[in-house]
DNA sequence: GGGAAAGTGGGTGAAAGTGGGGAATACACC
DNA sequence: GGTGTATTCCCCACTTTCACCCACTTTCCC
């Protein structure tokens, strides 16, 4: 279970501290890889083989899911954790996402998610914007 | 079942003292979130795993649905009772409530939330103003 | 009134986050 | 082939934060 949010820093070699409460949970290896609007995923390991199975089973047919494969599979790689608890972080990743030296840590339950803080930012300020339509859909789902 | 109304102090460190009439129920942890109106709920893990499962299953596809499980889940952190029945606050949480010194723990049943007082009284006084507007919701629902 | 439990405050050692040095490897270039 | 640069992966060290423990005061209950 992913949760919380972290504010780290990006050393300039482009390693990343992982949030210790995540580490347990990620044992020995995390699979980071491009995310929907201009974030990384990371996940464990034994999570991503079930998600890239899942989308290597999607017909070929559909446009939506060759563009989804090529945006998770050609970005992802399989990183170990220094002693630290670090992750260096490759670069064609960090500029996608748009990394500087802050950076933002999201749990999202089954895996999580990096952001530059200043899209973060914009992420939280826009969902304010949107807080009532949040409430319906958690009303629907009894909350 | 969380009933009733506590007020407890934040400390220094940003602990809060859990009532002790919870903590039976609580068992080892508690999930804490961001909740409307500016308040923070508490969850018992148990249920907090079922409401997750159910936001996690919404289409990745959406936009709007991204948003928000990136809103609920950055928001939720799942914490440990010290031996004296406190958790530590995350900081974004507090700033979220505008969390002081004084703070108000209100049972709501399957779960409780956590307000600053000046925030609760705003709340009780709201409920005064509308107090037939509600009776009147009741009513229709049979009650 | 006495005892236990709840709420509060604070000290301390361990761990988390951060920065950097240096060896090993890869790569391009001369 | 040799050299120089860049990258990566090890360490080690420092600062800050947090989790844990102990102690005090107040409240509640018998």
């Amino acid at each position: 279970m992913f949760l919380g949010e972290y504010e780290h820093s990006l050393d300039e070699k482009g390693r990343l501290a992982i949030p210790s409460r995540f580490r347990e949970e990620l044992g020995e290896g995390v699979v980071i890889t491009r995310g929907f609007d201009r974030c990384l995923m990371g996940f464990p390991v034994a999570r991503w083989q079930v998600l890239a199975d899942q989308i290597s089973n999607l017909p070929l047919g559909q446009g939506d899911a060759r563009n989804m494969r090529r945006l998770l599979f050609s970005g992802a790689s399989d990183l170990a954790l220094d002693r630290q608890g670090r992750v260096l972080i490759p670069q064609n990743l960090r500029e996608y996402a748009g990394l500087s030296e802050q950076v933002v840590i999201a749990g999202l339950n089954t895996h999580f998610e990096i952001w530059s803080s200043e899209r973060w930012e914009d992420v939280l300020n826009g969902l304010d914007a949107n807080g009532s339509a949040i409430a319906e859909q958690l009303t629907a789902l009894g909350i």
